[in-house]
DNA sequence: TCAAGTTAGTGTACAAATTACACTCTAAAC
DNA sequence: GTTTAGAGTGTAATTTGTACACTAACTTGA
């Protein structure tokens, strides 16, 4: 039986969701739309898939171009196919989240030269197409994710006092935790571990300085051993 | 600044991994391919989005047309664009996973007819595509998912008796449970009610019937109640 | 140099949840 | 009426989670 493919193509587009943390918010990396639609307005860092590259890919190369994000932790997070998302034409984007070190100077140097804006999570501008639903979405995972898999690190700075962490917990899951029990636990993983250095440049006492043993993680997750925070 | 849109089109897929439950097995239902490639192949049920329909909607379509399932819950997936993966051209899919009743009649009818097959997750054929991948995917899903969401019952018909939902879980997580501890905690969470009826047509003491409160499960859900077990 | 300010760091008692474990009850089939 | 198959039930021990407040270390500025 002879077959030709004939069937119709969407334009395919990825969008990115950048998470940054500093010291009281969850911040989201936008960009500023230079042309229509929703021309002038903030939206996610993103654009079209090219036929030579996978999805991944994509992301990869649109967050470098237009935001300057390298060196990232990035994950596939949902894909939208609305039929008018874009006013232009059907266009389905499938949508990433990242997770930058905004404490990563050279993510500081890059997003600062070039246009983009860091936005707290809980006060962002309207947002281009449906990029609202997006994060809001992103929002939800990494809320989910961050309790049972070692996310939250990739936020912070490879050395981070405990109370850096506990600061990370709160601000994602939006609850207070209490300062002993959260240190109890986490140390009782033994996943966390003290390093000989201290917080520099504090004006009260420096923090003692830990760092997360992936290897470690890897090697029991592999166990089938299952974080839970 | 006019501008013209011409950028790459890639041709847009859904595949469904389609789970059922019998006594003793987690299912996944697939189809014989009849066409080049993969010719005669196992495979899931899917096919291309057509312009004028969205993904969710190419899903459900592609599940009623390829497979007779309807009515099912169906959940998006993850979205596979690796570069070769269809070795005709590139093709981009968004995957889904689907939750029926086997005990729906039906769902046995329309399976039965169409020359589709169900199979026990551990003894899957070779499968068409990178759809292996697909159905491992799918599986760590439903795994994570049925601990802290009502998706197994899904799986069960709307009345089931304690043994029966004991056994969804051990299947699916692939533990054993103990069977005082697994009634004593679902019941606690008073969200699976008894009524007032019996196991029919078994030979031994027939057990007694539940059901899943899922409004009442919505209600709490909506004041920050999270589920877990 | 000392007083004030700021965050780091630490333990215990109580409550709640989880685990381990074995027998009697009921109905059908023969 | 005996056998068979699974239904149904409670308690004690252990582990885990929660509530809670003070001293230690360092910096800054008077």
């Amino acid at each position: 039986m002879s077959h030709t493919y004939e069937y119709p193509r969407a334009a395919l587009a990825v969008d990115c969701v950048v998470f940054g943390l500093d010291e009281t918010d969850l911040k989201v990396l936008l960009i500023q739309r230079k042309l229509q639609p929703f021309q002038h307005a903030w939206a996610l860092p993103g654009g079209f898939v090219r036929m030579d590259e996978t999805i991944d890919n994509a992301a990869r190369r649109e967050l470098e171009e237009e935001a300057g994000v390298s060196d990232v932790y990035l994950e596939q997070l949902y894909t939208f196919g609305a039929m008018h998302r874009d006013p232009r034409e059907r266009v389905v984007t499938v949508a990433y989240y990242a997770l930058a070190k905004l404490s990563d100077h050279r993510i500081r140097a890059a997003t600062d030269a070039m246009g983009v804006g860091w936005f707290a999570l809980d006060a962002l501008p309207k947002l281009a197409f449906d990029h609202s639903e997006i994060v809001s979405r992103a929002h939800e995972r990494l809320r989910g994710k961050v309790r049972y898999a070692p996310v939250g690190f990739e936020l912070l700075p490879p050395r981070f006092s405990l109370t850096q962490l506990q600061r990370l917990y709160e601000i994602i899951l939006g609850t207070e935790l209490d300062k002993r029990n959260f240190r109890k636990k986490i140390l009782s993983l033994d996943l966390i571990v003290e390093t000989d250095e201290v917080e520099q440049g504090v004006r009260h006492r420096a923090a003692r300085l830990y760092r997360f043993d992936r290897r470690k993680y890897d090697r029991l997750a592999k166990q089938g051993f299952e974080l839970s925070i």
